[in-house]
DNA sequence: CTCTGAAACTGACAAAAGTCATCTTTTCCT
DNA sequence: AGGAAAAGATGACTTTTGTCAGTTTCAGAG
């Protein structure tokens, strides 16, 4: 399980455009570019620990990376799935803390890694990019804010129905009247986005597939009536 | 229930000590100072509505305000009970969206409202007061990483003692070997911000005062034994 | 190809927590 | 002070969800 190097410069990354240094001025690009190392990882690799310090930004090119706490029962939360264009591990980078959760590749990863020094210089000599990372952080914080009260007073069969459409419309693609969410998760890794256990998801799922909401490919799922997905989601009894 | 301003220098604020504007260099301070309105709310006054548009930011001077979200069932949900020296509304104001929350006095406060242009002002020519914010963000944010995972997997017991330790930690006025939380909750409120129904709460708070971890004051609460509650809040069941 | 372990699934059961109804106490308004 | 309304408290009951134990299915290693 070598880690494996690889380069890509920012300016060709595919996913530059979905990246919060999209819009950088070249000279910042290129500063970020030369001091980036690219590494590709497996799945089940881990890219940083719970209680270990930042040393840099993740910066992904490619894959899938769950970012999760343990519980002292060892069960697992996820906190995010992050996909091409995303940051990962700027929470504890920017607030100066250790890390407080673990991520773990789901899927085949390409991660850029940029030193801590290199993404301050740009942050602090760039103060319209901070900008940018502020209003991404905060709005961050405000689906946090939705996550918290929706955990608080919905069911685990409305957490799950919202969970399955917000997944849909993140890693969804779209079919003839349906949609494929274009992730492999396992029935533990969706019981650990919904706050629940396994056996949960796996009966509710069924449940769902029997009224005809999704169906199964392989090891992902596909939404076939997100309307009454959403009813189930909502508490629209009606 | 007529609004009345008052005036205090932030120079001479009691909480600037407190807040993220300590520190902030005479000039950047007086320009916040000559652009702000401070006025006193009474109890159950509403500050900010979710849906709404920031139009500034808002800094407490005395006080407590509950920053919640209704659900579609009218339950509430307390993100955050904010306090003398505390920023309200920043998150929507960074982001540049609608307020997600409410935030509805609990004690009556005073807060000084800055206009969204002279704050983004300061925030623009002072990197280092913008370091600081971003910082502050980041670290409320590792809060509600913790918070999401607790909701996730702690039954109601130990999130309310949790939750107690913590009002404890944040509003707690030491007495001899206990410590009064220094702040009159509803059982309702208390409810929304554990995140269950009010009975619930009721019950266990009264088995907590039979066994001895907490006694009532009036309104408020005394915790009485933080280690034994520490152990309901952690499932050590030992 | 088959063996092995993990993941998926099912059923039975227990525990936790929500709901509803009712009653008491406190608070606040005039 | 008196009365209405809100908050607090309690009991009975139901529903939801977790746990445990066991079975089946699947995928990868050798």
């Amino acid at each position: 399980m070598a880690k494996v190097e690889f380069n890509i410069a920012c300016t060709l990354c595919d996913h530059l455009k979905d990246s919060l240094f999209n819009g950088l001025n070249p000279e910042d690009l290129s500063r970020i570019n030369n001091h980036k190392t690219c590494i590709q990882y497996k799945k089940g690799q881990n890219i940083f620990y719970e209680g270990t310090r930042p040393t840099g930004l993740y910066c992904m090119n490619g894959g899938k990376v769950k970012v999760y706490k343990n519980n002292v029962q060892g069960k697992e939360f996820i906190i995010y799935i992050a996909k091409p264009g995303d940051f990962l591990g700027y929470r504890a980078l920017l607030s100066e803390e250790f890390y407080q959760a673990t991520a773990t590749v789901l899927e085949d990863a390409k991660i850029c890694f940029i030193p801590k020094e290199s993404f301050f210089e740009v942050l602090q000599k760039n103060p319209t990019f901070m900008r940018r990372v502020v209003q991404a952080v905060c709005h961050e914080m405000g689906l946090m804010e939705e996550k918290l009260a929706e955990l608080a007073h919905k069911s685990v069969r409305e957490r799950l129905a919202a969970n399955l459409l917000m997944l849909k419309e993140t890693y969804g693609m779209e079919g003839e009247g349906s949609t494929l969410i274009e992730l492999a998760l396992s029935r533990e890794d969706l019981a650990s986005i919904v706050g629940t256990a396994t056996e949960t998801v796996i009966r509710l799922l069924s449940e769902f597939k029997s009224d005809g909401l999704i169906a199964f490919e392989g090891k992902k799922i596909r939404v076939i009536d997100a309307k009454k997905l959403a009813k189930q989601a909502d508490l629209i009894i009606a």
